[in-house]
DNA sequence: ACAGCATACATTGCATACAAAGCATCCCTC
DNA sequence: GAGGGATGCTTTGTATGCAATGTATGCTGT
């Protein structure tokens, strides 16, 4: 199915940054690039836009950014949307409906985070910082939820890369992941919640210090072309 | 546009319980009712897809019903988004960054509910109640969440009508949502949003017990064609 | 009569062709 | 020299044709 891995490699490429913010898709020139006809192309983007991650404008689709208020609405949702999974998770915990083995997945990548944001590779940083959060995503065992938070972070990931800049901010996120842990293992909903909605509201602060200085004023409209 | 109007049309009838869960559309089917072409219809179903209102099932796409289970886990969103950005609302309320117009708007539409359920047209009071709900969110001011939740009732609208018939409970309804306005018009932040959830979850429990019985056995795979 | 295989049909996926629409550019006129 | 209009090109929207795939049905053999 080509239409699936042209979405797939589109999607990669946005989220990792490798299209720039308010860089302009045509049909043609994706069908070109991948070699394919227009007709997944479409496909293609039309999935993107419905996922946010393009927006339509005008002539064809352009890479959409959140600027840095619309960036604070999403940390706004995603802090509502961890502190349900966070304490639904912990609950389950405390119903016996958690496989310890899954818990200990959480520490070791929460180790392996500490690791590598010790050794300055903010790339891996990113990456399993994520995968940490959809870790605890997934213990909560709600598809719906889980979903919505993937799509979310589909578009603020970005940012989670500059969250984790300023000085000592990384090693309070991995604090803050432990006392999360600690929380769902323990099997204290409420608490566990409350830690998950403040790590997310931190990060977002974070991300907006991080971020070296055009924050919000560029929404991805004045990127064209270089000179 | 016609993948728009054939998109906006499929996704009306399916909302409002015009095709039966789980019955199944085709490609040439939908263009031959529609009277246009294959292309607009593909992407049309596409979009479907991705918002959870049809997903494919091998030969092409049935209508999805949310099961049971998944209906819970829906309400359980709705909750946390709902707790949100009622408080994000009152919370602005509190800023004076609300239109005491927008306030009696929320008013009025509830008291237009209290009438319509009174004169036992849960069909109105449907939309009326997806309204009130609406515009509240509105208040919050979040473009994010208030799509999201745009989202999740288009997946939950049908079984809401299901949750007004309990007696009594169109009643609780109106008043939980008297007490909802009265705690944003007093900037109550906490306290709005501790309604809000409230509120969603007694749904979600009225739901259950209004559908006749089926309750999550049926996941849409069942119904075929008739005898 | 039942099981297995082959064939025919329904349906999707992809490509290409065609039409319409918007935008930029260039020329002509004032 | 500047402004307006016309023309041409780029790009999307829609239709249709063709190939591939999976399913159902019917036929045949045991």
């Amino acid at each position: 199915m080509q239409t699936e891995s042209v979405y797939r490699r589109l999607r990669e490429r946005i989220v990792t940054g490798g299209y720039a913010p308010g860089e302009r898709l045509t049909e043609l020139s994706v069908s070109a690039v991948l070699e394919v006809s227009r007709t997944p192309v479409r496909e293609a983007l039309r999935r993107l836009e419905g996922d946010g991650l393009v927006r339509s404008a005008g002539r064809g689709v352009i890479v959409a950014a959140l600027s840095g208020e619309a960036l604070a609405h999403a940390y706004a949702v995603r802090a509502s949307l961890e502190a349900l999974t966070a304490e639904t998770a912990a609950a389950r915990q405390r119903a016996g409906r958690i496989a310890p083995a899954d818990l200990a997945d959480l520490t070791r990548d929460n180790t392996l985070l500490a690791e590598v944001t010790q050794a300055g590779d903010y790339d891996q940083a990113m990456l399993l910082n994520r995968r940490f959060h959809r870790r605890v995503a997934e213990l909560a065992a709600n598809p719906i939820a889980l979903e919505m938070l993937d799509r979310l972070w589909d578009q603020i990931v970005v940012s989670t890369r500059a969250s984790l800049t300023p000085p000592q901010r990384p090693d309070a996120v991995v604090a803050e992941h432990r006392l999360l842990v600690c929380a769902i293992a323990d099997g204290e909903a409420e608490l566990a919640g409350r830690i998950a909605a403040g790590h997310a509201r931190a990060t977002a602060l974070a991300a907006e210090a991080g971020v070296p200085d055009d924050s919000g004023a560029n929404s991805g409209a004045t990127v064209k072309k270089g000179p």
